[in-house]
DNA sequence: TATTTTTGCGTTATCGTACACATTTTTTAT
DNA sequence: ATAAAAAATGTGTACGATAACGCAAAAATA
């Protein structure tokens, strides 16, 4: 009952190094580099001959030996959302500065930079500052969209390795970490679904200062309504968007035209503002919405919220910095694409997040 | 607004390798190391001056150049339920493989055992088989009690590295990857209180094969009466303890004394044999149960199985081992106990787990 | 005092890769 | 045929840590 399995081709074979490439081909190790690096000046017979060996033992050069030959000292920086301007980006903070620590003692140099998640500009004004350092590699957050597809673009050019996470990227990059929106929205209307099966009229509420993410929300919202598409009539469900500082005035008005509104999907981490604003104008409903923030946490504990879904966003940002670390450093090889669970949070598993 | 951070001590400081220790305290490098080493030889007053200079650079060992020079080939090895037996553990089996994929080109040997998990004396033997084998490492899952602390004391006195998962374990291990079965059961509590608030009646039905994992099942049902102490009277919970083929007939019965039953906690994997079960015998009810198995799956999209809580069989293996291989060859630090999160899983985010 | 033992410390080879440089072989031009 | 140029291949060293080896000086023993 026993399965064999190793590193090596089948079985216990040996590992080889180049040496024994050199020696098995009858040629020096210099040769044998030549080939393996396509760096010419070996004739077209020699290179055949190594070639064939090589695939016959199966070579793979030692990532090891190579990145202590080449000891240079990678320079990576991220580039995300200052969690002092929203919260929600915290984790994120921290995901990257757990990683940071994962390394150290490696040949990598982190530094962290952050931008406004509410000016455009900023973005664009430190990503401008990070091409002139040099940088191998750019881990950020693809907030904006066509100052995000700038920065891609002159990355490319400059042969900087580039990776996103949490907002999906317009252009192909070498990396990106993040959740399927649409699906995210659809778990969202099967719990609420769950929670009143017989429904009267739920709202979707958008909660928007910046004028961005809005891709990220209408993802959301498209697939809520596909949920629904089939069991209820489209028009019980509402599509609110305010800004934070009008959502109980908001809230109110729409409660006079449609007092039986009684089920809400908040599209963003400030979902807590809902339970807030429902309070102030003393009413009640069953509350779905976004993200792990304290304040979220609290609500779900007293039951003011009914489940959270969680986008990790400290598991997207330290995943998109290790892939890169590990990509420069070992060569090793990701999916481009990179898919992660959505996760159902409520009151109680809530403990095991934190 | 910037923030710089990198992996070595403060700012930008070069990175010291032994050769400037050696220079900056006067002695040869031999003398470094054996002063890094504790090898001896050194007169007391040159080993207080070399401690000082390396306390004074911060100095680190370059972890890739010490495991190139060890030039070690680390052998591991898994031992896990044969997923031919109980299919729970498929995911368990891909999580190590994948894992031995990513660490091809890496100095680590890894071999999978398989234990019956209904037989004991399956897991033991296979355990003293490779007590003889040298292994630098053994990952396994401690399914049965007394077997698994025999088996760790063993691997201690030996000097082999252990790592354990999914079941927890009895002894401490060098490092344990798991859940908290009692949230777990608290976990699945809620939802079912979520599903049918005002409940009528409610049974935790075990389905327990082998005899084994009983303490795995019965902390999850203390979570889960713990939920509902202050709630409803603990006489309306029942529990019911099956094997596979008895299922149909105890429900039956137990429907019979209880026709008011309408809500099943089933604290393992085979959740779907009591949809089966409750089919056969034309009865309806909220289900809540563990695993992502392709029949609970199959329930869970139907709309037989509400919830399926996910105790990440995969994850925990993958991790588990990974932890292990880098602990060896990098010297990495880990916390011995890793509780990972505990996933809900409805109809719909299912489809972001496969 | 002579001899052995111990202690302290420096030197050097090694791991596997990579690349600059040296050397040999082949080709081309005279 | 011979020199020069070009191509092909071999050699040596560095990367950083480790540990065996060896040699001197100091300490212990005869």
């Amino acid at each position: 009952m026993i399965f064999f399995f190793n590193t090596l081709a089948q079985g216990m074979k040996k590992k080889y190094a180049i040496k024994d490439i050199a020696e098995k081909s009858g040629v020096s190790i210099g040769t044998v580099d030549r080939v393996l690096h396509n760096r010419g000046r070996v004739s077209k017979k020699t290179v055949q001959k190594v070639k064939k060996v090589l695939e016959e033992l199966d070579y793979a050069p030692n990532p090891i030996a190579r990145s202590l030959k080449s000891n240079k000292v990678y320079k990576i920086c991220t580039l995300v959302p200052d969690p002092k301007k929203d919260s929600y980006w915290e984790p994120c903070k921290i995901g990257m500065i757990d990683t940071v620590r994962e390394f150290k003692g490696f040949d990598v140099e982190i530094s962290l930079e952050f931008f406004d998640p509410s000016k455009p500009r900023s973005f664009t004004m430190a990503g401008n500052k990070l091409l002139n350092e040099n940088l191998d590699a750019l881990v950020f957050v693809p907030l904006f969209d066509k100052e995000s597809e700038r920065l891609l673009k002159k990355l490319d050019k400059k042969g900087v390795f580039s990776a996103t996470f949490n907002s999906p990227p317009r252009k192909q990059v070498y990396q990106h970490v993040g959740q399927d929106l649409f699906l995210s929205g659809r778990v969202a209307a099967k719990l609420i679904n769950n929670l009143s099966p017989v429904a009267s009229k739920i709202a979707i509420v958008h909660i928007d200062e910046a004028f961005n993410n809005a891709l990220h929300m209408q993802e959301k919202e498209n697939g809520f309504r596909d949920f629904f598409c089939a069991k209820v009539d489209q028009k019980d469900i509402l599509t609110l968007t305010f800004k934070t500082e009008e959502i109980a005035q908001g809230l109110g008005d729409t409660l006079k035209t449609h007092p039986d509104l009684d089920a809400f999907f908040v599209t963003t981490s400030k979902t807590f503002e809902v339970v807030k604003a429902l309070d102030k104008i003393e009413k009640k409903g069953k509350i779905v919405g976004y993200d792990l923030l304290p304040q979220n946490i609290e609500c779900l504990k007293k039951g003011t919220i009914e489940f959270l879904i969680h986008q990790a966003p400290k598991l997207q940002a330290s995943l998109s910095l290790k892939n890169i670390i590990e990509r420069l450093m070992f060569g090793k090889d990701f999916q481009s694409q990179q898919l992660l669970p959505i996760e159902i949070v409520n009151s109680e598993n809530v403990k095991s997040y934190i």
